[in-house]
DNA sequence: CGTTCTATTGACGGAGCTCAAGGTCTGTGG
DNA sequence: CCACAGACCTTGAGCTCCGTCAATAGAACG
């Protein structure tokens, strides 16, 4: 069942600065090795784990992008989510012992398998770890309630600028461009997540692009005008 | 600047069974005393607390009816949630050491402040305590990848239908009534939170009222057939 | 090289928004 | 007790943004 695990260490991760290890001291690291159990490669288009499935560990993405989602009783599916590099997921899983929605890699990704108990047991030890945990949570609370704010009152152009300059962000942190993304999602994972149909992103591509404020060809998209992206997120301004 | 505060204690509270306590024993509670600092009352109308306030307490509700809510730059008001006695404001504090909405009472309430490092700290010592602010954390993740879900693909109806359902499960819960309730909010506020403009919450609840699925006198509700709110919400009939 | 998945674009329609006009309830003060 | 103001709610008419349906084309993959 599980893949090929490899032992490994967070105190040697290139990604400690922006994960789970954040704040702790060279000391502190050594200990918070035994946080993480196994990693585990995702192949793009599986499931690390599945609405349903009883809940034991949280993942921190060491490689690869995925996707969140629920679904409706009868069958609809909203992207809750797109996680790269150093962020965490599992933490829908808590509360009921079940994870409540589906993760699922967009491309091949390999993760960090946290058993959840351990860190528990870690965050008890190291208040700084503790913290962080408890902060990881909150941001995905904050992170969440401006998706609400975007579904709830924005117009389709606001909500794809604001999608693209969250991404371009948080690529940023990761030393990657900000005026240049290859999306690894659909139009229609990007529709499920703003709440519009993927013809909807398409079109608002595109005016986009005939507004010179982008460039896109499939999946490459390039900023030719962050700030004009920035007037529309804020709701000063369209490109029609 | 701080209203009178009273001592109070967690152990003789009616709320145990529904609040921070949950799963502790009778010694535990004890100690669990020190929790909450002090209480606090917010008249209808006032603020708990603001956007960019300090973080530094958690409350618990006592008594009494909240709203929070989000507000883009330009202005556009977005509610988050509606929150109840026993649940928990404030998590939007952690991860920026400021708060991130606001918390404002729909009715006279009262709440127990409880300092965010005893809540911490407590935490380390008690097991117990600490998988409980994990999943109350948890379980707001969960509530707001519901909200995303409704905000993302839900139609009117469906909307108000899962409103409605989930305003009185939560109520039953509390010994109050599943078939009778009195709104807290204005229209506009279920709007806001819903997605949706006050006109549209007015003219659904006509529609639901027409068909005899509930009774509306102003913000007295009465459901006559909760079931057909079931199929609604399920996407499996309209009242139209 | 064909099959399948994905993206673009157009034409049309509808759910919900906007604007507007009354109606109802609550509280306050005469 | 009544009059009045202000907040809240309801209902109608017209409009608009986005969804739906459809056709085409381009990329990816075996």
């Amino acid at each position: 069942m599980t893949p090929a695990t490899i032992k490994v260490a967070c105190s040697n991760c290139n990604l400690r600065e922006l994960c789970m290890p954040v704040g702790m001291d060279a000391d502190d690291l050594q200990r918070l090795d035994v946080l993480v159990a196994n990693r585990r490669k995702v192949l793009r288009g599986d499931r690390l784990f599945h609405a349903g499935d009883t809940f034991t560990s949280l993942y921190a993405i060491r490689t690869g992008f995925f996707k969140t989602s629920v679904a409706s009783e009868d069958g609809r599916e909203q992207v809750t989510g797109f996680q790269m590099a150093g962020e965490i997921l599992g933490l829908d899983g808590i509360v009921h012992d079940r994870h409540d929605c589906d993760a699922i890699a967009l491309e091949d990704a390999e993760v960090c398998v946290m058993p959840f108990v351990q860190v528990e047991s870690l965050s008890r030890e190291f208040p700084v770890l503790q913290r962080h945990v408890h902060k990881i949570m909150s941001r995905e609370i904050v992170r969440e309630n401006g998706v609400m704010l975007l579904l709830g009152n924005m117009r389709a152009e606001e909500r794809l600028a604001a999608f693209l300059l969250n991404l371009t962000q948080r690529l940023s942190v990761r030393g990657f461009s900000r005026s240049q993304l290859v999306l690894r999602m659909t139009r229609e994972e990007i529709g499920s997540y703003l709440g519009l149909k993927l013809e909807t992103v398409s079109r608002t591509f595109s005016r986009f692009s005939e507004a010179g404020i982008i460039e896109v060809k499939q999946r490459q998209v390039k900023i030719l005008q962050p700030d004009m992206l920035n007037q529309i997120f804020n709701g000063a301004a369209s490109c029609g």
